[in-house]
DNA sequence: TGCCTGAACGTAAGCGCTTGCGTCCAGTCA
DNA sequence: TGACTGGACGCAAGCGCTTACGTTCAGGCA
């Protein structure tokens, strides 16, 4: 068996008091003895039980992070970003995932959680009030990310303002027909995400005067393959769109696919914007709504973390609401709309340069947006330089090559 | 407070003993008393305390899965797969990522895992022989995925054999300039993945008698950027190649990117071929080896479980190394070599249509490729249509339209 | 020198369970 | 009717810690 704290203390010559006491950094040990019995511990490869010490203090040490999804790349980046922090301040990461409605009936209604942990981490999921009251009887310190619930501390974006960065963009280009590709808003495993997005995209749509068309929303399902069906069903309508803004990149990816299939060159016939900036949008030069996501795990993790160890200090920022800046980055999927557009057109040959040209309301962006590299040898590869947009700015050009397919 | 069992004997009028053995479903007690029982904690929202519970039975009753990266694809994937089988068996999943060398040190040296769990989940880490000898003496069972680790229960692939996949469909093709883009055989946060699919690779142009030419490796680092870097590293040596093999999708993509910028068509120029068959590869029509990775990550779960439950029940098994086939995914991104390639030659129109024709030595693959289609409604798009060949089969025909870049 | 003080340490009471073993008692059998 | 049996249950000893409180004792002060 492992060595247990008795141990330390008989060899040590001291009580186990003094033991727990030198190792947890307590006062009332004398500096000598404090190090000499961390020397033993060590020695003897010791250390503390967690369930014993636990059970003994009361305190979990333990954080649980739930989310609906772990796959897509939204969750991992998050969760990527959240685990150093939690680490860091020695708390065990205790992953849920949250899938169907019977397991969020277990998660929920019989108190798995209860006990367990000392702080909840509730990524993107939206919650039935009878499971926010279940939260909130925990009696423990619950965050949010990607989702603002009363009275809980969130870090989220402003996904309305968000999603108008995207279609103003469009809609500054000349487009008259910017279709959305949606999330599910009945989705109980989403967040208010594709409601708000899609909100964001209905006003731009509205001011613009171009009004609303039914037939200019499609649905994915947040996935490569929803996105690619959704761009299916937009051009196989009547009007078919000029430009595509989808509510993520990995669907916005999935329509690239479609029009490619279908002959439609991007950005010439048809331009589209994706929203996440995934690692793979620089790559493909998707002109996308860069929100920060590790930024967003990072920081939640932090006030989930500043919740634990205040306890209940300075009653400041007990429902804390942090809403983090999001920005425009074009690339190359975008192009102002061409004059007469005949959207059966076929593929034909183009130069593969898109036409941009100045937008009505135009303001330059000065921010480059980055182009993740890790590998920092010589750098032959012309990187897709975009810009970095605040809201309302519009695009005026770029740098590198567009898309051309 | 919540509810002890105290409290839960109290009101059902019997000892805690006969309410932790009603519980736990142990006999000894009356059907009638368990029910009882039952029925008052349920009321009580009882349940008991893990850490008392672990304390008093020595169980831990939780499994560490330990991953280098939480971000990428692989990791989260299997993650995702291997999640609901730990909670199926009443597992709770501790997450450790290790990073650098420094968080190494401190899960392996300083032990993180003793006393706290029973069980430990590998993700393509590949470990030093100190560390291996950590995990040893830890005296609790490890499954590895990704990586086989001698002693130690593991599901992976033939990573040899997938890479030959690949690089044999190119060559077949009749590509005598076959470029491999590589992971880095160095990096010890990743396993022997890339130094078998190198070998695969390699192997195969020997066969070939193409010869070996380090001009045509180049060094991703698993991610889009890095694919893009390599590609366009490839591309500015004395003689590009007319394939590339990447060890990744996520490097084949970055890497379509570069070409795309390039001018270079594909597949009309330049052939390229993936490795994972992430969810965006079928989206781009990437040519790919698919490994299951999914089922890697639920096999893999599956195997820890077995190994926790059975005790040291039946010795078989104790060491049992699971591979997984694996098999090539035609799409879009490969076509047959041109008779006399110019590399330099840019973009010019295309039809669009990829020459593919029968390659010599031929075989009819016969089962389809799947593309994940979770939405059932109206499927007007046309998807992409792979064939899944078994080894060595080769490519004749394809249905959908090629890329076009 | 006697007394007070506080640092340094020990004592022991839990924390909330699990489980081996002992007890009780309704049946069973001779 | 009495010894015997076994199912149903209670008792209590932990599991390995944390921590309130008690004890000891060297030093400082009047």
């Amino acid at each position: 068996m492992d060595a247990t704290i008795e141990e330390v203390a008989r060899r040590a010559g001291v009580s186990i008091a003094t033991v727990s006491r030198s190792l947890r950094g307590r006062e009332g040990v004398s500096p000598r003895t404090a190090e000499r019995v961390r020397a033993i511990a060590h020695e003897l490869g010791y250390s503390a039980s967690p369930s014993a010490s636990r059970l003994a203090s009361g305190r979990a040490g333990t954080v649980a992070v739930i989310m609906p999804f772990l796959g897509r790349w939204f969750f991992s980046e998050v969760l990527d970003a959240a685990e150093p922090v939690f680490r860091e301040a020695g708390l065990d990461l205790l992953l849920y995932h949250v899938g169907d409605r019977e397991s969020r009936r277990k998660y929920f209604s019989v108190d798995l959680l209860r006990k367990r942990v000392e702080g909840v981490l509730l990524v993107s999921l939206p919650l039935t009030d009878a499971e926010i009251e279940v939260l909130h009887s925990l009696g423990i310190p619950v965050c949010t990310v990607g989702v603002a619930l009363e009275g809980f501390r969130s870090v989220t974006i402003d996904d309305v303002s968000a999603a108008r960065l995207a279609a103003q963009h469009l809609v500054n280009l000349g487009h008259e027909r910017v279709a959305l590709i949606a999330g599910d808003t009945e989705d109980p495993t989403l967040c208010g995400a594709p409601r708000d997005r899609r909100a964001g995209y209905r006003s731009v749509l509205e001011e613009a005067g171009t009004g609303l068309d039914p037939g200019l929303e499609a649905r994915g399902d947040f996935t490569a393959a929803g996105g690619a069906m959704a761009a299916g069903e937009l051009f196989a309508r009547q009007h078919p769109p000029t430009a595509i803004f989808a509510e993520s990149d990995e669907m916005a990816i999935g329509a690239l696919g479609t029009l490619r299939r279908l002959g439609l060159r991007v950005p010439q016939d048809v331009s589209v914007v994706g929203f996440d900036d995934h690692p793979l949008a620089a790559a493909l030069e998707l002109t996308t709504v860069s929100q920060g996501v590790a930024d967003q795990g990072r920081r939640v993790a932090e006030q989930l973390v500043a919740s634990l160890t205040a306890g209940s200090g300075p009653g400041a920022g007990a429902s804390e609401q942090v809403q983090l800046p999001t920005r425009l980055i074009v690339r190359g999927t975008t192009a102002v709309a061409k004059p007469a557009a005949g959207p059966s057109a076929l593929a034909g040959a183009g130069d593969g340069k898109p036409r941009l040209g100045p937008a009505p309301g135009t303001r330059h962006g000065t921010a480059p947006g980055t182009v993740p590299r890790r590998n920092k040898e010589v750098a032959p590869t012309p990187g897709a330089v975009g810009l970095a947009l605040p809201i309302r700015a519009q695009v005026t050009t770029q740098k590198g090559r567009a898309v051309q397919q």
